[in-house]
DNA sequence: GCCACGATAGTG
DNA sequence: ACTATCGTGGCG
């Protein structure tokens, strides 16, 4: 294991796919705390029919349209947090939902499994709506420690039905056999 | 205003 | 498979 880098902003400016699959592997870090991604979503813009910002740069998802880097948290089914990494260049839409992690600092890796459970785990709720996660100083960053994917699997997104063909894009990624990959 | 519906997770 | 629980977006 060696230091750990802290993801700039020229990461998150790239097409969202490639962001999302770039992620896995890299380490989430909140007041100390370290976990592991190890499975996300890309979320693209306006024709997306499953992206929130299929209703534009306006309300909730207006975070989408901005700076690279920065949090975007909501509230799903009024009880879950689902927190976002905001991708491409300021102005084009684009965020990679993290959908599970796991934990670092016990001695048996802590299971973050689902997005709802991620926030929960990590403590992060809308209150850290919009924060820059390519500042050391926010309280929550993203960081490369090295780690590198022996391989990465690739499937449709989970839960988004609704969106007719764009239902059936492989957008999701995930380290296979990781065992706080979430199932559904 | 009002209403339907989730990028989920826990219980039966 | 059922449902808790509330913010958002669509519509009028």
């Amino acid at each position: 294991m060696q230091a750990m880098k802290i993801l700039t902003p020229d990461f998150f400016a790239r097409p969202t796919a490639a962001v999302a699959r770039d992620l896995l592997g890299k380490v989430l870090v909140r007041r100390g705390l370290r976990a592991r991604i190890v499975e996300t979503e890309a979320y693209l813009g306006a024709r997306d029919r499953a992206s929130h910002a299929r209703f534009g740069p306006r309300g909730r998802s207006s975070v989408m349209f901005g700076q690279p880097g920065r949090l975007y948290v909501y509230l799903v089914y009024g009880m879950h947090h689902c927190m976002n990494v905001v991708t491409e260049e300021d102005g084009t839409a684009g965020a990679v939902l993290l959908r599970a992690a796991e934990g670092l600092d016990g001695a048996e890796p802590k299971t973050l499994s689902g997005p709802g459970r991620l926030c929960r785990g990590l403590g992060v709720t809308r209150r850290e709506n919009r924060l820059d996660l390519t500042d050391a100083g926010s309280g929550l960053f993203l960081a490369d420690d090295g780690f590198r994917p022996a391989r990465v699997g690739v499937t449709s997104r989970i839960g988004v039905a609704y969106a007719g063909p764009w239902a059936r894009r492989r957008l999701r990624f995930y380290l296979p056999g990781n065992p706080s990959v979430s199932g559904a």
